[in-house]
DNA sequence: GACCAATAATTAGCTGGCGAACTAGCTTCC
DNA sequence: GGAAGCTAGTTCGCCAGCTAATTATTGGTC
């Protein structure tokens, strides 16, 4: 169980364990749990790094991590290499004319193209571009090996352990009726 | 232990279950980690939520979520309610040009002073005033609620063990040579 | 004691994202 | 069948953050 070494590791803990120390010793009086804010601070402070790493290897074949994510969105889905503006939007979190935006660059690009879809006029199908698909074959390559640097400190059941709680989590999030009410 | 019940909760899996099912089904050929890559896809979009719950919160006292965060690292520290903006910056981990901005919001709302630092003269003290230390107060308990409702569904061990495992990755990132090397 | 590198904060210019308003095309319903 | 309302995508104006350049100050070093 993971909580055994908790405090082994490092005799002067991380930033958050310091975060919260100072935390008690000077504004003791909030009603915050501290295992709550310190899983937060840690959530922030490992994607935060994570984000970099991801960035520093993407770096290698000049493509900008919201290209990539968007890309990867549009390669990893039913239709692979093709989808609408919206759905992608959905799926990526951005707004739609965060969206727009993106397509425009990755279509200065030569990554993706857009076609007008068949059928209803509105519509606008986002098609990758054989140049788009090798980037991203590439990118992805060297996205996954950042990715597992950053946990193969971890034992293959912490990890397992880690994916499990978080699954915990998103499958709460994604409940229509979610931790999202007030 | 949390990887028990990682098949019991919803019978079609959560939105990171569909991803790398669709991957499995389109791009099996690329050498990803289907565990790291769920971790990765599941702490983006737990912290997304979370990100909101929060910012949703802070609405509450007319606060926005950059300039919590701002006033919160300024409380939590050695010398609370007093920092240098380079200080604050490195906290917050954003550039010495946006600490700027985020100060001249504070001081335009009356919630921080900015003080020439005595000895330095290139040195300001950024100096939190009382409004901005009741302000701070308010919005901390609301951000509580709301980080805490996210977690609440989480037993007792399980949140532990996800602190846990989470301090071992932060505490892996923040050693010099950390994961970030290439 | 004058020059030079280092440091603290700010300013300038750019990028990427957001919400709101807008355009075009589809659907519904009398 | 045509007006009202909905949907998909884009454009516009704004904001926050970044990098690079700038200003002011300090501390060495010869």
């Amino acid at each position: 169980m993971a909580t055994a070494e908790t405090e082994s590791d490092d005799h002067l803990g991380d930033w958050a364990d310091r975060h919260l120390s100072r935390r008690r010793d000077h504004a003791a009086c909030l009603p915050l749990d501290d295992e709550v804010e310190a899983i937060t601070v840690r959530l922030e402070r490992v994607l935060r790094h994570l984000r970099q790493s991801v960035r520093h290897a993407l770096d290698e074949v000049g493509l900008q991590n919201c290209a990539y994510e968007t890309l990867h969105l549009l390669m990893i889905r039913d239709t692979p290499g093709r989808a609408t503006p919206s759905a992608l939007a959905a799926d990526l979190g951005v707004s739609g004319a965060g969206m727009t935006g993106r397509l425009d660059a990755l279509e200065r690009a030569g990554w993706v193209r857009r076609t007008p879809a068949t059928g209803d006029r509105r519509r606008v199908d986002v098609v990758i571009t054989e140049a788009g698909e090798q980037i991203w074959r590439r990118a992805t390559v060297l996205r996954g090996r950042a990715e597992s640097r950053m946990f193969d400190s971890l034992r293959a059941e912490d990890r397992a352990c880690l994916a499990a709680l978080l699954r915990q989590l998103t499958l709460r999030i994604e409940l229509p009726d979610g931790p999202a009410a007030d």
